[in-house]
DNA sequence: TCTGGGGTCCTAGGACCC
DNA sequence: TCTGGGGTCCTAGGACCC
């Protein structure tokens, strides 16, 4: 029998935020920019949710319902690391852990009661750790499967401990709606609600065979969970064997809408060296690059292309999203822009002598502008092709004479 | 309600091969 | 040249999560 803990951070890049400025606790705050920006709710504080705020809902709206919360932008570095700091407390308590998200995580505690004691008193143990060694508060779910653990957790909420004894879980989810379920959302939840499912014990009840029917491959997980089980998607598998990403992306959204070659260039190599820098931190090469455009009526529309080799360098990225992006585009305003590389390996693979000479040159030169980036941050060094836009030739220059652009550290 | 950015996984059609 | 059945790769789109 498994002991399965999830752990995730309450109001996390809020309460990050009130460690830096003690003046927003228990104010109505919102992350993720200022209400006349295009943008979402990162995240709300408790009291800017009893307006009905809440994530992913667009700023103007927040500002709408709650015009008296303090809007404040998102700190990514800091939250990253917090949340190193919380994986450096869980790891102190298992070896086996594995970061969910940023702010969520699983353990493996089975077979630790000599250890730690029963599984309830080892839950409160830990969620008196992270509230001392990080000032932040958690919730946690304790179950036999990660899937109920998952559900605790948030039941626990605020600052809570949920235990569920192995034998228990069907009891416990009949009654909670099938939303409660991760990875129903809403189109799911409506096509449930069309067959008169509501609640996850209506589902439970259900036959296999009709779920498969009719939701296929993922019906049949459903049934699964429906009875508590780690059943088929991403829930299977060990705690803790964290692999490499299986793609790498960067995207942005103009301030306003732009038909502007020479933004869009621009932009496209801004993100493609973005993209390029951390295939780089992360030692691999990408085969498949994608564009992604949206346009004003938001309508969004990918095109990729799949290399010979494996890349992993920023002229690659741009040169084949510039291609995609040129012959694809409609001439229409553009809303928004994305790069992204797939199909990462982790050996580029041949490559002719011809070509070869060129790439070890972009290579080292590459290395020199990710140290930099290292020493005052991404946007100490740029190659040209970010600037100025529309300079193809000037993404073929050997790296010998590569045109820097240098700000102060202070910069970011 | 005028809708971010970073991911994962799944589906489905067509090309191509045996 | 009235035609099958798999398997794999590529491409595009979509649901979902935080």
């Amino acid at each position: 029998m498994k002991i399965i803990f999830h752990l995730d951070m309450d109001a996390f890049f809020v309460s990050v935020e009130e460690l830096y400025n003690p003046e927003l606790k228990g104010k109505p705050v919102v992350v993720g920019g200022q209400p006349n920006q295009r943008g979402v709710v990162s995240a709300a504080s408790y009291a800017a949710r009893k307006f009905g705020v809440h994530s992913a809902m667009p700023l103007r709206t927040a500002y709408k319902l709650c015009p008296q919360a303090i809007f404040v932008e998102g700190h990514p570095k800091r939250y990253k690391e917090c949340s190193e700091q919380v994986f450096r407390v869980l790891r102190s308590f298992s070896p086996q852990v594995e970061m969910a998200s940023i702010d969520e995580a699983y353990l493996d505690l089975t077979g630790s009661e000599r250890l730690h004691g029963p599984p309830m008193l080892a839950a409160h143990k830990l969620h008196e750790q992270i509230c001392e060694r990080t000032k932040l508060n958690c919730s946690i779910g304790v179950a036999t499967s990660r899937l109920v653990a998952k559900i605790c957790s948030d039941l626990a909420k605020p600052n809570g401990v949920l235990c569920i004894l192995p034998g228990e879980e069907a009891r416990f989810l009949a009654p909670l709606d099938v939303r409660k379920i991760p990875g129903v959302g809403k189109v799911t939840e409506k096509g449930l609600h069309d067959c008169g499912i509501r609640k996850i014990g209506d589902l439970a009840r259900l036959d296999e065979s009709f779920l498969e029917q009719r939701f296929g491959k993922w019906g049949l997980a459903l049934a699964g969970k429906a009875r508590g089980l780690d059943a088929g998607g991403w829930f299977d598998g060990q705690i803790g064997d964290h692999d490499e990403p299986k793609s790498i992306s960067h995207e942005t959204t103009f301030h306003e809408d732009t038909r502007d070659g020479r933004l869009i260039d621009a932009t496209l190599a801004k993100l493609s060296e973005m993209v390029g820098s951390r295939l780089r931190e992360h030692r691999l090469y990408a085969r498949t690059v994608q564009i992604k455009l949206r346009y004003s009526d938001f309508s969004t529309f990918t095109r990729s292309v799949t290399l010979d080799h494996a890349t992993q360098l920023d002229i690659d990225l741009v040169e084949q999203s510039r291609r995609l992006f040129h012959s694809n585009w409609t001439g229409k305003a553009i809303r928004l822009l994305g790069v992204h590389a797939g199909n990462l390996q982790l050996e580029e693979g041949q490559i002719s002598l011809l070509e070869g000479e060129k790439h070890e040159r972009w290579k080292n030169a590459l290395g020199a502008v990710d140290r930099i980036r290292g020493k005052y941050g991404s946007g100490s060094v740029s190659l040209g092709s970010a600037m100025g836009g529309g300079f193809r030739e000037r993404v073929h220059e050997t790296p010998a004479d590569l045109p820097g652009r240098h700000r102060h550290p202070d910069d970011d």
